[in-house]
DNA sequence: TCTGTCTCCTGAGAGC
DNA sequence: TGCTCTCAGGAGACAG
């Protein structure tokens, strides 16, 4: 599921495949839930079109275009963005996957989740959008236009500190993990790295956010950031659909300390890793390490 | 204003 | 083997 290391990531390998090209062509599939912008609306608007630079504000793409446009795009859940000269088996269904051996696996076709397909004027390949579970987003932005969505954001999680976290909570009854999902206070945390974070930091997932003292909210926001730039680093986590552009699996999942652990013993103290529902998510923290 | 709940979607996996 | 059910989660809408 794409957070903002993924979409981070995304960013950094798709945009050599779009910047300074144009776009010849469009292909979308019918009117769904992804298309906050009607796809025909899409097929008319983009075609001709140069890519002048491509944007990330928290877990959002946005596609700048040469007359001022944008293309806006949110990955969702299952969203992959990605070069159709990419190679993984994570583009294909299971049963396709457990049919193929990987040296089997012919170059991807676009199916009825490949929502977007951008085929780029010109040497080089096209930039394809597929989401299965279509929690992904679509959008147009004419130039100067701005958009609610994006309004609302808080300030990018890479750029947290102490001193904004614990300002944040203050006068706060939810759990602190629902404040760090939430994309007004900070942009870009998700369900994965809010568990591992609150894990280095020692925090459960349940505590009140008004209950943070000022040092943890200075520890919490010191490990939200690490944990975000090393997860950058390493490719982001591919835990279930998550692809980078190229077809690479990302590296940060071999990392991870509780998120999606449960049963499993804590690498620190060897006590059994718990999951409980906090804000709706499951969140998953050490008994021991955590309080 | 804040918080909690429901909703959208579909593949995977469990259970029968 | 095949069917049914549950679960996963980002974010908007809505109710209290």
């Amino acid at each position: 599921m794409p957070e903002l290391p993924e979409v981070e990531v995304t960013r950094r390998r798709i945009a050599p495949l779009l910047v300074g090209r144009r776009i010849a062509a469009v292909a979308t599939t019918p009117p769904s839930y992804v298309f906050v912008t009607p796809p025909g609306r899409l097929r008319r608007l983009l075609p001709g079109r140069r890519v002048e630079a491509v944007d990330r504000l928290g877990k959002y793409l946005l596609v700048r275009l040469d007359d001022g446009a944008t293309l806006m795009i949110h990955l969702g859940m299952t969203g992959q963005l990605f070069s159709s000269e990419a190679r993984s088996p994570r583009l294909l269904s299971a049963t396709a996957r457990a049919s193929l051996a990987p040296e089997e696996q012919a170059g991807f076709e676009p199916d009825a989740h490949t929502h977007l397909v951008l085929e780029i004027e010109g040497k080089g390949p096209d930039v394809y959008f597929r989401d299965v579970r279509k929690f992904g987003k679509l959008l147009w932005l004419a130039p100067g236009e701005g958009h609610p969505r994006l309004d609302r954001l808080g300030g990018d999680a890479l750029e947290i500190d102490g001193p904004r976290l614990f300002a944040a909570t203050r006068k706060r009854k939810a759990p602190i993990k629902a404040l760090l999902l939430d994309q007004s206070v900070l942009a870009g945390v998700g369900n994965i790295y809010a568990d591992e974070a609150l894990f280095l930091a020692g925090v459960r997932p349940g505590r009140r956010a008004a209950r943070l003292t000022r040092k943890e909210a200075e520890v919490l926001a010191r490990e939200i950031v690490k944990v975000l730039r090393r997860s950058i680093e390493t490719g982001g986590s591919s835990i279930s659909d998550y692809v980078n552009p190229d077809g690479s699996d990302g590296g940060y999942q071999d990392e991870r300390r509780v998120y999606a652990r449960k049963g499993e013993p804590c690498l620190e103290c060897r006590a059994i890793i718990v999951r409980r529902v906090v804000a709706q998510r499951s969140a998953h923290y050490c008994p021991v390490c955590q309080s």
